[in-house]
DNA sequence: AGAATTTGGAACCAATCAGTACAATACACG
DNA sequence: CGTGTATTGTACTGATTGGTTCCAAATTCT
């Protein structure tokens, strides 16, 4: 009956991802979005509504795919115990470092600018960040060494953990040295060697 | 001979500061800028060349007035130990956010934005990066535990220090729960505590 | 083939952006 | 008391912003 659509709405999504995740909301252009998108002014709206609702699927998109790869790291049962899964995480963003990724996380860029100020964008960060630190909480409790960790304990042991992840990640986009990621992952390791208190 | 200046160049930086801080430098518009430092588009462009000279004045002007503060803090004689020192840095950090100011931090805000594509001010950004770790770096050479650690060591510790630093005050930004902050801060107090390995 | 529908692209909008030009202003010195 | 000089406020620039609207081209179903 109608003319289908030309293109296909998640690859859309992914490619607004990638312009965001290098850009930022508030600093991403139309054009820009456009561009990386590949298609024009008249179909992302219609299909979209608008800029800050593309984002909201943006961030939706993102939590499933690189907080989702994040949380199956976590939680990869390959890896018997969950301190080596913790540092294979920290390992993984040391190396994308490596590889000249420096984009750094969405979210996090997100949750350190102004877009913050936005309810609806804020929540859905939380949520994204909330779901990282699950996923920490998670692999804390497969771990030997905080198996037994009073629930209390380990949860503040996963909040340390989102706070590093989350400094990581700004450092890797702020182009420092990859010495200072490294030493600071190798660092981190000991914390997990800890003995509970 | 001259007409005098109306305002106080210090004061007008200090001003600015204070918008930066809160909408971030690509975010913060002219007009923002020409409100809360009190003078006129004329009088700015005549008084700071442009937007980014006075982005980095800031920057400069934080650097010495809040990392000034926080290094102080990590090298006060009143406070005999080292460890004790950092502690009471993240301890006011908390502090801060439960007071109300989820401002976080200008340059960890900085870092995590777009606005490190300009070499300058990633120049900037990183000088005060540097700062920080080095005031850890400092602290910990002053503290009883840390103070037979061979220096690769007190560097990679410093270093996790500086992640963790960045990842509490992105969290102050973002308006998540404080007692995420509160228990992260907890639980580092134990890296801390470790014995050289 | 023809009717129904949605697409894509351009034109357009008002608002806002950083930055500039310039005339009015106010002070210090002779 | 004027003259010279730097600062001031403002009007203006040209570009760009996010957001709309319109319509011809395109495509699928009847």
């Amino acid at each position: 009956m109608a003319r289908p659509r030309e293109f296909d709405t998640q690859d859309a999504i992914k490619k607004a991802t990638a312009v965001f995740w290098e850009k930022g909301f508030l600093e991403a252009s139309l054009p820009d979005l456009l561009d990386g998108m590949g298609l024009t002014r008249g179909s992302l709206y219609k299909a979209f509504k608008d800029k800050k609702n593309l984002f909201l699927l943006v961030l939706e998109h993102y939590e499933e795919e690189a907080v989702g790869a994040a949380k199956a790291r976590l939680a990869d049962a390959q890896v018997p115990d969950g301190r080596a899964r913790i540092l294979s995480l920290f390992a993984a963003l040391c190396a994308a470092v490596a590889a000249g990724d420096t984009r750094g996380c969405l979210l996090c860029s997100a949750a350190a600018g102004f877009e913050m100020s936005d309810p609806e964008i804020a929540e859905a960060v939380e949520k994204g960040m909330r779901g990282i630190r699950d996923g920490f909480e998670a692999a804390l409790r497969a771990s030997a060494t905080h198996r037994a960790l009073p629930d209390t304990e380990r949860k503040a042991l996963a909040n340390v953990l989102l706070t590093h992840y989350i400094g990581l990640r700004v450092l890797a986009r702020s182009r420092m040295p990859l010495g200072i990621l490294e030493q600071s992952v190798e660092s981190v390791a000991r914390l997990l060697d800890m003995e509970p208190v």
